[in-house]
RNA sequence: GGUCCCGUGGUGUAGCCUGGCCCAACACGCGGCCCUGUCAAGGCCGAGAACGCCGGUUCGAAUCCGGUCGGGACCGCCA
């Protein structure tokens, strides 16, 4: 039996006619007439209509009889022309179809815990655990297509421009900052642990020492870190590296790929160059690293025309050298009472004090006339507008606009769907504040500074500019790069102002900072999240739609029922004991 | 670490706000019978959930309250 090389369901015709085939395939549908039994036989390819006949074939008849969905069958038997009139112009076979002699089941099937044909909702729980059967769906079959294709002509690119595949190992170190790891105990040395790559960087940086000077991989990243809908641990990006590169090339390239997929996967011809938006002015004025240019609702600073007001909210704010933002929402006079509510709750959410608004807010009677003209004038609002308002520290206001920016615009229905707002988010800081208010990478600590910049870096550090780049799209952020540092001592002198000791600089870095006095290319790269841009050519905004066999917010593989325990005998093997969470603690009991 | 939403037969929903008419309704699916041209086949009959779980309030709870488990969205986090 070899139904390997026999014709596939969905592929047959009416130049098929009269061909004797052997076909295998899921009974998609049974419609059983007493006489006649009709059954649509699905198969990758697509579907066609076997026809059983009583008289002609009594044996594949009676068989056909105990069919139900998704048995796996053979059948035997010859195209023919559908009768006059019974034709379905809704299936790409619909002109012919197989009147069976022969039927085997090769397997049958229970009866499905949910419907594999259509497109019907189901709770992704249930999909989750039955994750064979999801991937069935039609839907889910386009996407694992349309992933397929997007690796296949990302092959086809960067082999043509030059670059090598080259893959690092899955069992590398821990790094000291990033991403909480995953580890990986090691049998053979007691204690230590290896760690699964966050992503291949340090490695790419050394095979362009190594004189690799274009790489490219299809890398699997993990990072074990809460989850969101665009977010797993385990995620796959485009990693690459190049040698002798300014952004320029960097640029270039990628768009010149992403071009490329969008014209081949979705016929749409992308307009270049993609414009650039610094990441200063893109959290002043869309209140997030990654915004969606498909609506406006920029965000405007409050601060001069509110330097002398009185209003306590947006003076302790001021005085406490945060800021105050807003925007107008074009219409936004008549919005209803609960809408506003639902934006003061989103803003809470975030952590932010609330919102105020204007007018109608409770703030109207404290703001002057010239504040309150002042305000209007700088988000430029209108007589119909209404004036939503943050009053916080920088990051966390900008974090609750952007999230009012977001939730109007998706509300209000001003989001402009079909549009592809590529952009790019250049330049960047080399440094940030992080939560502690201590001082830490923008992007990475292996970061090129403005070479004009560097003057600054000792006394004000936060305004030094670093070849670092994002590639936004849509409100997502789909890639992020930058140029690296290729001296040591430059490399050294920024570890150690993100206050890194000599010894953990030698013990973690220290094969990267030797391998830079043997002849460095001047190199930098990017590293595109594949899963995000297949979500937006699959038109999905969750992630684990994108992966064949994702796990769930909490990290759990339903289907696997993964994380599992493990023997005693394996621990005891690996030099492991296991301490369970105490009541209160961190962790699940099981 | 935090905030919010959801959890009713196999699936999708209704009922829940305004407790008793619900020993829970509808559609699809499932089982049986009838039916030789259907393709969301059709017709008739039937089975299937005490409403995630635990506890409370009440004369009475799917409906109210608390906890817990599971799923999801978001903030923090994610170089």
């Amino acid at each position: 039996m070899s139904g390997f090389r026999a014709p596939a369901c969905g592929s047959l015709r009416t130049a098929d006619v009269g061909r004797e085939v052997e076909l295998y395939g899921w009974v998609s549908r049974r419609r059983d007439h007493g006489g006649l039994i009709f059954v649509d036989l699905r198969d990758r390819w697509g579907t066609v209509q076997v026809v059983f006949n009583p008289t002609a074939a009594p044996e594949a008849h009676r068989i056909a009889e105990s069919l139900r969905a998704e048995y796996v069958v053979r059948v035997r038997g010859a195209v023919e022309r559908r009768p006059r009139g019974s034709e379905n112009p809704g299936l790409a076979t619909g002109e012919v179809e197989v009147l069976a002699r022969e039927l085997e089941v090769l397997s049958p099937s229970k009866a499905l815990p949910f419907p594999v044909e259509g497109e019907q909702e189901v709770d992704e729980a249930v999909r989750l655990r039955y994750r064979y059967l999801d991937l069935r769906r039609p839907r889910m079959q386009r996407i694992l297509e349309l992933r397929h294709r997007v690796n296949k002509v990302t092959h086809a690119y960067f082999d043509e421009h030059g670059f090598w595949e080259v893959e690092t190992p899955l069992l590398t170190r821990a790094t000291p900052e990033g991403a909480r790891d995953f580890l990986v105990p090691s049998r053979l040395h007691p204690g230590r642990f290896y760690a699964l790559p966050q992503s291949p960087q340090q490695m790419k940086q050394l095979l362009m020492v190594a004189g690799v000077q274009r790489y490219y991989q299809i890398a699997r990243c993990l990072r074990d870190e809460d989850l969101r809908a665009d977010r797993a641990a385990e995620f796959t990006q485009l990693d690459l590296e190049m040698s002798f590169c300014e952004e320029e090339d960097v640029f270039e390239v990628v768009e010149g790929w992403i071009g490329r997929l969008w014209r081949e996967i979705l016929d749409v011809e992308l307009p270049r160059p993609w414009p650039r938006l610094s990441m200063e002015e893109a959290l002043l004025r869309y209140g997030t690293d990654k915004p969606d240019l498909r609506y406006g609702l920029e965000i405007a600073d409050l601060g001069p025309a509110l330097a002398g007001t009185r209003v306590q909210v947006f003076r302790a704010a001021l005085d406490a050298g945060g800021v105050v933002r807003g925007l107008a929402v074009p219409g936004g006079r008549t919005m209803a009472r609960r809408e506003l509510d639902d934006l003061v709750a989103l803003a809470r959410g975030a952590g932010g004090g609330g919102l105020a608004w204007l007018p109608g807010g409770p703030l109207d009677k404290f703001l002057s006339e010239a504040e309150q003209a002042g305000i209007r004038r700088l988000t430029g609002a209108g007589p119909d507008d209404l004036v939503l308002i943050a009053a916080d520290r920088r990051r966390r206001a900008e974090t609750v606009m952007g999230l009012v920016r977001q939730e109007v615009a998706r509300r209000r229905g001003l989001v402009c769907e079909g549009q592809w707002r590529f952009v790019w988010i250049y330049p960047m800081f080399l440094f940030e504040e992080d939560a502690e208010g201590n001082l830490t990478y923008g992007h990475h600590p292996f970061t090129r500074p403005f070479e004009e910049d560097l003057p600054l870096i000792d006394e004000r550090p936060y305004e030094v500019r670093a070849h670092a780049y994002d590639v936004v799209c849509n409100g997502y952020e789909l890639a992020s790069g930058s140029l690296r540092i290729y001296d040591r001592a430059m490399q050294e002198r920024v570890f150690e102002i993100l206050g890194l000791d000599r010894q953990t600089i030698q013990s973690r870095f220290g094969p990267l900072l030797e391998a830079f006095e043997y002849g460095v290319p001047p190199h930098g790269g990017i590293a595109p999240g594949l899963d995000r841009i297949v979500m937006l050519l699959a038109g999905t905004d969750n992630i684990r739609d994108v992966i064949a066999f994702p796990k769930t917010q909490s990290m759990v593989d339903l289907m696997m029922d993964a994380p599992g325990e493990v023997d005693e005998a394996q621990l005891r093997e690996l030099h492991i004991r296991v301490e369970p969470p105490a009541r209160g603690e961190r962790g699940r009991a099981r």
